[in-house]
DNA sequence: GACCGCCTCCCCCGGGCGGGGGAGGTCCGT
DNA sequence: ACGGACCTCCCCCGCCCGGGGGAGGCGGTC
């Protein structure tokens, strides 16, 4: 009996490559498709899928609210194999608290993602897999040492990555000290922290860093 | 007699996707696969493929230059259709000196995608399909016209792209202007003039136009 | 209780950045 | 020959940004 597999993403083109990926495999089979996380639940509720190829950015639902909308409505629920571009801290947390067995990389090569499914499938919990490793160590402490989990000097706080989001969304300190009800300040403070972890010299090279990273998302 | 079609991308998971949606087609059969230009030219001398599906931004030859190395090198070439993620200005140049037929959009739905691999083999020149022309608005006027080919007072002059990639980079004016080897005042008007066309307030929000529109990518 | 990370706010200060306006040069097509 | 687009350089000016350093409160853990 092969592995289930339901695909989510909004973009055809990805859900396409995987069900190519994974459909090729002779112990994993591709049982639907869905374009958003709204239309995730009554599928999975049909189809009974042994793992959810969840997207993270997604229109109506994202992957992790679909995630936690599956977990909490859907008795005896399917593992979630969260994709994305990055395990930015927030995504990570905030999809494992909703339940999600592990994360993937859309850049992973095609024999990464099926073992990923299979590991998944068995009950494994895939949540740092050689290739988010890889890109994670970007954000190590510039010694070549990867950030680890528990020391988090290099890594972004909550408060730091919600700046480091609104900054590349082009918005001033003033209109982030706005945003979040604070000092401006307090804002420049945030900065230049996010500044010194990211190795970067000025707001642009952050935003940069993001996009490059995966941390934020072209679109 | 069906279309034939080489696919040349350096991601595995768009060569499955372009290879799944095409491969669909009655009419239209994948013949090979290559993942970076360099190794476009022997294939194409082996497999004498109809139609190129050819990205842009590849390690060892990018697309326009492996564009150019198949025009120039092949006897009855194929038709090439760049896949890229937007137009800008200096690839459609480029890519139009470089002899391509078409511009297709990796965002595009899959039925868009196959429309434009039979229009570019049966010779059309697709060179603004619908989807890339949405996007291409963007950098229209701001009163929601398109910017049209021949009036370019809102499209970036060559050096404004020059000097945007530069700030995508994360160079400074100062180190722009040495890269360029002009002026520094000179960086700031070319910053200033992209700031404008982009509605952009600070080079911040330039670059994140830059990466949103696909003018810059990820990686 | 002591420590530590995080968030918050404050000071001074220099420099890069962006706005506005102007101007000379080349090359091109009309 | 003229206009127009483009590239180049220049002036003044205001200000946001980022660096440096410091400090208090709060919530965790040990």
């Amino acid at each position: 009996m092969p592995v289930t597999v339901l695909l989510v993403d909004d973009e055809p083109l990805v859900r396409a490559g995987l069900r190519a990926v994974l459909g090729a495999q002779p112990d994993i089979e591709v049982v639907g498709e869905a374009a958003d996380g709204a239309a995730v639940i009554p599928l999975v509720r049909r189809l009974r899928p042994d793992v959810v190829a969840m997207d993270v950015r997604m229109p109506l639902l994202d992957g992790i609210e679909a995630t936690r909308a599956v977990l909490r409505t859907v008795a005896d629920p399917p593992k979630i194999l969260v994709v994305t571009t990055f395990e930015d801290d927030e995504y990570v947390y905030e999809a494992l608290r909703a339940g999600a067995d592990g994360f993937l990389l859309k850049r992973a090569r095609p024999a990464e993602i099926v073992h990923a499914v299979r590991l998944i499938a068995e009950g494994e919990s895939l949540l740092f897999p050689a290739s988010v490793r890889r890109l994670a160590e970007r954000y190590g402490d510039g010694a070549g040492r990867p950030a680890r989990a528990g020391t988090a000097r290099t890594r972004l706080t909550g408060r730091e990555a919600e700046v480091l989001r609104l900054m590349a969304r082009g918005l001033s300190n003033a209109e982030i000290a706005a945003r979040l009800v604070v000092g401006a300040e307090t804002v420049k403070s945030h900065v230049s922290a996010v500044l010194a972890k990211l190795g970067a010299r000025d707001r642009t090279q952050a935003v940069i860093a993001a996009y490059e990273s995966g941390f934020v998302e072209p679109r």
